[in-house]
Order: structure tokens, then C-alpha cells, then sequence
DNA sequence: AAATGTTTTTACCGTTTGGTAAAATTGAGG
DNA sequence: CCTCAATTTTACCAAACGGTAAAAACATTT
């Protein structure tokens, strides 16, 4: 973990840093991004980056540890005490617009986990297994409970990551079917149906 | 398009070194593949490969033309005359098991549309739309005539889409998760479970 | 077996890339 | 304004990479 800088200018210059580098690392991967050019997108030089972080995997760790939390976030907020249905609707809505307002995010880790997950393996078999496990034991009470369908919450889970993340991840897909710039709402109309269809006892 | 080979060994090379390509651009994408390492993949010397190929995005290219086909195909057999809701579910189980039969094809076309799709956009601009937007008519049909809840039919195949190559291109995240290897009969459960629910009229 | 065409290897080349050394510049505190 | 530390720039380097030239090895035909 980096820890971060002292100085006005340490701390100002590593935010405009990681931002330029998560501009860079989610449009090319890690092996299409040159020092260089994340250098340039945050108005610095190279050497300079190096000065403040010492090498290219730092970067890249660095930034990809400051989306996991801001990934992470939204399922930590389902509530055992909620209504189950609204619960996940809330979810899935919360998981929407992190797509929509942090696609860069979105595609970073995209380009991670398609790649095999080299850098992150490990905390996806700790942090996030670990909360899955819990909001599945959560799910699975309620199914016991009878206030959803009988379903493979794991599954239920996957399909929530898979169908928001796609508006990020694949929006050039999306956009290039569709002739037109990718609507959110009515993804939100569309997943709503899905998911008070399918959850409902 | 690359001209396919005359001769048995230009037609035996060509294909171990597009098996090869496959394997190693899809692990590392376009820009992380290295020839040395598709060449050595394949048992031959870098410049025998190029010998066959005139350049590495000539060999990526022929990768993803070959990919292209596989990859569209169950659309197409979507049929207009058949039962919408089984149809779909036809349609979803072929996608699925094409998840599970071609995980290297899901992964490399999802390295290419995270980054942009900077190689196929023009192709998904035209082919695929044209092919959607077919689909999409069909689909319509069957929700006028009261055979299909109503949902945007576009969504519905970005759905599908979604859901199914979810278990290729993330599939390390699946298993670091479920701590277990995928299992494709439990998807196949849900998704059956929930496509008719979420379709029926 | 000679001649011809095909395939493979050896030895390179120029560029890009991640990274470094050290000098030059800038900023902060007394 | 002077000093000392923090920051930035200049000038590099070694390795990796995509690609080439040309000779060597191999096949095929006559």
C-alpha cells in the first residue's frame, strides 16, 4: 500500500497521477499503458512519475486498491433488516449507477479479471469472498423465510455484477447495436422488471 | 482476410498458430501479447511466424475474424416461428454452453470491446447491428402479440450477452469466490429459472 | 541427382519501454 | 537573503519488441 504524501504539492500531485493513470490503465490494460503516456495525461515527465511512485506496477496497484473500496461499497450496504426485494432492487440500481458515473473504474477491473486477475486474486479470495459469504447467508434466510424465490443466491450476485458492469465494460458494444448513446434509465426500467420478476416468491 | 495456405504444412502452421494466438492474446490481450511468446506457444521462431503472418495484428485480425463467426452464430438461429419464451431460453443455453465450450473466444472479444474495440467497432456497427436489429423485429412481434412480457428487446439480448459470457470473462472472479471450480449446470438452473420469469407474459 | 521452389534458421536493426543518475531548479523556514 | 530539503529536468541505459535480410535446410519435380 502507498502511503500518501506529506506535502500540498505530494498529495496534489499523486491524485492527479492516479487519476491520469486510470484514465490510461482502463483504456489500454496494464501492458498497453506506457509511463509515458500516463506522464503526459497528468502534465508531468516521466522521471517526475517515478519520483513519486517507483514503478509502473506501484501505479497500477495503487490505483486499482483505490477502486476496490468504492467497488466494494455498495453490497456492504444490504441490509438484513430490509425488505428483501427493495433491498436488492437497491442494490442493483446503486451497482447501475457506479457504472454509469465510474466507468473507468469499472473497466479497470474489467481488464483485470479477463486477464486472470494477476494482481488481485488474492483479495477476491479474502475481502470479497468473505462478504459475499455473509450477504449470502443473508439472502439465504430470506429465501428460507419465503420472501424470495427459490434461487442460487451466488448466482444472483454474479448476474447483478454482470448485467450493471456490462453498461460500463461493453458500452461500445451497446452503442454501436443501438446507433445511440447508452441510456441508463432505461437500463434501470429494464433491470427493475428483471429483478421484481424473478425475485418475487 | 488472410488467404488460407495451399500446402498441408502452410495449412497445419497456420492453424497451430492461430490456436496459439488465441491462447495468448486472449491471456494477455492484444498489447501484452508478444510474438516471441505466440511463436514459442506455437513451436516455432518468431520469424517463421511472420513468415505466415505479415505482422502481428495480421495474425490478431485473423484470430478475431475466425472468432467472429463462432461467436454470432446462435443468434442467427433465433427463430421467428418458433415459441418465444423457448426460443429465448434456446437461445440463452446455446450462448451459455458457448461460454463454457470457447472461454479463450469470450475472453479475447472481451479484451478487444473493453478497450474500445478498436479493431471490430466497424464490424459491430454493421454486421451485428444489422443481425440485432432483426432479432429485435421478431422479438417485438412476439411481445405485440401478447407472447412475451414487455421489455425492451434490446436490453433483453444485452442481457443475455451479459449474463452468459459473465461465466468465461470473469470466470476467476467466479471461482475465487465460490471457492470452487464454475459449474455451468447451476448457471444453466438459474438462468432457465430466470428467463421464463422474467418473460412470461 | 540436378534443379527449383518452399520452409526454417541465424543474425541482425531501429524503436519503444521501464527505469536511473545526477545536475538544475524551486520552495520553505530561519 | 541564505540554507537545506523537496521537486523537476536532462541525459541516459539495458532489455524487450516488432520486424527484416539472407543464407541454410528441406521438399518436390523432372
Amino acid at each position: 500500500m502507498i502511503e500518501l504524501g506529506k506535502t500540498r504539492i505530494q498529495r496534489k500531485n499523486q491524485a492527479t497521477i492516479l487519476d491520469a493513470a486510470l484514465d490510461v490503465f482502463s483504456t489500454f490494460g496494464f501492458r498497453g499503458a506506457t509511463l509515458d503516456l500516463i506522464a503526459s495525461t497528468a502534465g508531468l515527465s516521466k522521471p517526475n512519475l517515478l519520483y513519486y511512485f517507483p514503478s509502473k506496477e506501484a501505479i497500477h496497484s495503487a490505483v486499482l486498491a483505490e477502486l476496490l473500496q468504492t467497488w466494494l461499497a455498495p453490497l456492504k450496504k444490504l441490509d438484513k433488516d430490509g425488505d428483501p426485494i427493495e433491498e436488492i432492487i437497491i442494490y442493483v440500481i446503486n451497482k447501475l449507477h457506479a457504472s454509469r458515473d465510474f466507468p473507468r473504474e469499472s473497466r479497470l477491473f474489467a481488464n483485470e479479471i479477463v486477464q486472470g486477475a494477476p494482481r488481485i486474486k488474492s483479495i477476491l479470495e479474502t475481502d470479497l469472498r468473505y462478504l459475499v459469504e455473509d450477504k449470502v447467508r443473508v439472502i439465504d434466510k430470506w429465501i428460507q423465510e419465503g420472501r424470495l424465490a427459490k434461487i442460487d443466491p451466488y448466482h444472483l450476485i454474479f448476474s447483478i455484477w454482470s448485467l450493471t458492469q456490462h453498461y460500463a465494460d461493453f458500452d461500445v458494444q451497446v452503442q454501436a447495436v443501438t446507433g445511440q448513446k447508452t441510456s441508463f434509465s432505461e437500463a434501470e426500467l429494464f433491470l427493475d422488471h428483471l429483478y421484481r420478476r424473478m425475485l418475487a416468491p
